[in-house]
DNA sequence: GCGATTATGTGATGTAGGTCACATTCAGGA
DNA sequence: TCCTGAATGTGACCTACATCACATAATCGC
C-alpha cells in the first residue's frame, strides 16, 4: 500500500471527503524517507512539522540532565509523531524524534494542518478525533505507570506492540517502561 | 464572575465568537451545583457529559482492584472534567469523578458537544485546542513520573496548584503523585 | 574479516518507597 | 457536646529497582 492510501484509510475511519478533497489533502503532506538512526526532531529546534508514519519505526524521546532517556512513544504505521507542544506553541522542541528502522513518512507542516483545518471543516475534526486518541492513550499510560509493576507495564507493551519484541533493542523498550536496562533483562530472564 | 462570563473568557483565549453565537453556545451549557463529596460520575456508569468547572475543586481518579486511588488530574476553575475515553467511546466509564469541595459546573453533553462542532467551525477548532493542551499536560506529567523523584514531583504539583495544599487532604495530594500518604507525610516533614 | 563500538547478561550492594501497626489529632453528625 | 470515623504522623521492617562493575555477545564501518 503507497503511502497516500495507507493516510487516505486512516483519515476514512473518522470523516468522509471527496476524491477532489483526498487530493488536495495529500498536496500538504510531503513523503520523506529516512534511514536508520536518522534524526527528525532535535531537541533545541523549531519545530515545524509532525509526521505520519508510513513504513518502519520513530521514537520520540526526552533526554534529561544527567544524559538518560525517557520515550514517549514508539511510532508504528499510521501513528502520528512530533513534539506537539513545540509544534503548537512555537516553542523550541524539548523532545526528540529518531529513527529506530529506515523509515517513511508523510510530512505536514504546522501552517498546512493549520489551512486544511480552515479550509476543510471535516480535516478539523479529523485532527480533533485524532488528538483526543492520544490524550486518552496517554493518561492510560500514566495510569499503568501508576498502578502496575514494571512486568506488568512490559506485558502490556508487548501486548499493544507485539513486532516490537524483534525489532527494537532492550534498552529502549527498558527507556519506555522506565526502568533500568538491567532491571529489564533480569525481568524476561525469570 | 458568572458562569458564563468565565467560560466566554476562556473560549475567547483561542477563537472570535460574535454575542449572538456566544449566546447560542452557552444555551447548550447547563449549570450545576454539587456539595463536598457528591459524585459527578462513577466508574461504570454511562458518561454522556464533559463539565467545566467554575467554582470549587474536582478530582477525576481510577480505582484499581485492590481499591487503590488513583488521582488522574484536581480540576480547578477553567478546566474540563470527564471520562473522555467513555465520552467518546460511548464505552461505561473506567474514571470517576467527584467533589472535593463544594462546585459550581457547567455541564456538557457529548451530543451537544458535537452539535455545536458541527454548527461553529469556530467551535471545532476551540475543542481541538483545548484537547490538545490536554494532551500535551499529559504527556509532560508522564515524563516528570519517568524522570522525578516524588520530592520533585511535590513540589511541580505545588507550583502548579498553590491553593492545593490547603484545598485538600493530604493522601488525595498522595494519590495524585502515586505514593503512599505514609512516604508523603515523611517527605514535607524533613 | 577485524577491531571498535553497541547491546546484553549477571553479581553485589545501596536506597526510595511500600506495608503494617499503632498513636494522635481533627471534623462532622446526632 | 460528645462520639465516631477520617486524616495524619511515625516506627519497624521488607522489597523492587537503581547503580556500579565486569563479562560476553552481536553488529557496524572500514
Amino acid at each position: 500500500m503507497n503511502a497516500h492510501e495507507l493516510l487516505k484509510e486512516y483519515i476514512s475511519k473518522m470523516i468522509s471527503l471527496s476524491e477532489e478533497e483526498f487530493e488536495y489533502v495529500f498536496s500538504h503532506f510531503k513523503e520523506q524517507r529516512f534511514t536508520k538512526g536518522q534524526t527528525i526532531i532535535s531537541a533545541g529546534d523549531k519545530v515545524n512539522s509532525e509526521y505520519f508514519v508510513v513504513e518502519g519505526c520513530l521514537k520520540s524521546f526526552y533526554i534529561n540532565e544527567d544524559v538518560k532517556m525517557f520515550i514517549l512513544q514508539f511510532s508504528m504505521p499510521t501513528w502520528w509523531a512530533s513534539d506537539f507542544e513545540a509544534l503548537y506553541s512555537g516553542e523550541k522542541a524539548k523532545i526528540n524524534v529518531d529513527c529506530i528502522t529506515d523509515a517513511t513518512v508523510l510530512m505536514l507542516s504546522n501552517e498546512d494542518r493549520e489551512k486544511l483545518c480552515r479550509e476543510i471543516h471535516a480535516m478539523e475534526h479529523f485532527f480533533r478525533w485524532r488528538t483526543n486518541k492520544g490524550y486518552v492513550a496517554t493518561q492510560k499510560r500514566l495510569l499503568s505507570f501508576m498502578n502496575n509493576d514494571t512486568k506488568h507495564r512490559y506485558e502490556e507493551l508487548l501486548a499493544l506492540y507485539p513486532q516490537l519484541y524483534n525489532l527494537v533493542p532492550k534498552h529502549l523498550i527498558a527507556a519506555y517502561l522506565g526502568v533500568s536496562r538491567e532491571t529489564l533483562s533480569r525481568l524476561y530472564n525469570s
